[in-house]
DNA sequence: CATTGTTTATTGCCCC
DNA sequence: GGGGCAATAAACAATG
């Protein structure tokens, strides 16, 4: 196999389908939901790959959103400007990911038919649940500061298959594309290097993909600098008490049932849809002193259950 | 009018 | 060879 010039190999189509590089992008940001505009945007910062040929890919992407049940548009609020809805990966399409790899995929995601299990499978269930999920990160966000705290909302009970996380899974994608210091950033290189036995795996592995960190020190998907957010209201006022929840939008793909609302908590989500970038490091800094973070998992989890009794009535 | 979203069709690749 | 998945093209509707 020759190799290509370095200069090239950076445009060189990433390994990625087009499923993989959207989970990505919704990923990669607090909300876990991005317009589509966005979704260009993170795929065409990573990877100069996509910078050409725009029509194709996007053409493409689009495609791949409707097509699939693992993405589920979420409505913006009528406050909120702009064009389209937001896209999010529904929450029961856990384990989509080979070892949380963007490599491979598992089997492809269906939305079951029926209603009569735990989680929110229907469209109109995942959308509702996936607007308070955003709304909670947002509130531990704003209450903790200017990163998100080490809340694995969903880590209760979840089934951890990889705690061992593969060099291609989300965490260690994305993780670069975060705003963080560089020393941050350096030692998060290091603690992926230590967690898979992979000599300078980032260098060599991802030549595809630019270090956003350096051509776009302002990350666009840093919670600061997102000038967007799910409810189309800015974050202090959003999560200004968290009393007054504004009305749960219907999501645009009905189901022929009647919405139920859920009973439970999904009953598996995956690793990589629960943990924040920075939680992927064990050695992080901000890892190490997450435990003043005042969310613990537990009573992330008595507010979101708290959360489900409020939106079930 | 440009963007966004849906749908259908075709093709190629991989695996059983 | 057939089935599943993914990429691509294209037509078309909806929307801001």
């Amino acid at each position: 196999m020759p190799r290509p010039g370095r200069n090239t190999y950076s445009d060189q189509k990433p390994p990625y389908s087009y499923i993989s590089l959207t989970a990505m992008a919704i990923q990669s940001c607090p909300e876990k939901m991005l317009p589509l505009s966005e979704i260009y945007k993170f795929i065409m910062d990573r990877f100069p790959y996509y910078r050409e040929n725009t029509q194709r890919w996007q053409n493409s992407l689009r495609h791949n959103l409707s097509f699939n049940d693992c993405f589920i548009k979420i409505p913006r609020r009528p406050d909120q400007p702009g064009k389209g809805s937001f896209w999010a990966l529904h929450p029961n399409c856990g384990d989509m990911f080979e070892n949380g790899s963007f490599l491979r995929r598992r089997k492809r995601f269906k939305v079951l038919p029926a209603s009569d299990h735990l989680g929110p499978t229907k469209q109109s269930d995942a959308a509702h649940y996936l607007q308070q999920q955003a709304k909670l990160r947002l509130s531990a966000l704003a209450a903790t500061g200017t990163h998100l705290p080490q809340m694995s909302t969903y880590n209760l009970g979840v089934s951890q298959s990889s705690t061992f996380k593969h060099p291609f899974a989300i965490e260690n994608i994305i993780a670069r594309e975060y705003k963080v210091p560089g020393s941050l950033a350096f030692s998060t290189m290091q603690s992926m290097s230590a967690g898979y036995p992979l000599h300078n795996q980032l260098t060599t592995a991802w030549p595809h993909m630019y270090n956003s960190s350096v051509i776009d020190t302002a990350a666009p998907i840093s919670m600061t600098s997102s000038d967007y957010s799910a409810y189309g209201v800015p974050i202090k006022t959003l999560c200004h008490g968290g009393q007054s929840l504004p009305a749960i939008p219907v999501p645009i793909k009905p189901t022929p049932t009647s919405m139920t609302g859920f009973s439970a908590l999904p009953p598996h989500i995956p690793a990589f849809l629960s943990n924040s970038p920075q939680s992927l490091s064990p050695t992080s800094p901000q890892t190490a002193t997450s435990q003043s973070s005042p969310a613990t998992p537990s009573e992330t989890l008595t507010v979101i259950y708290s959360v489900f009794t409020v939106c079930q009535e």
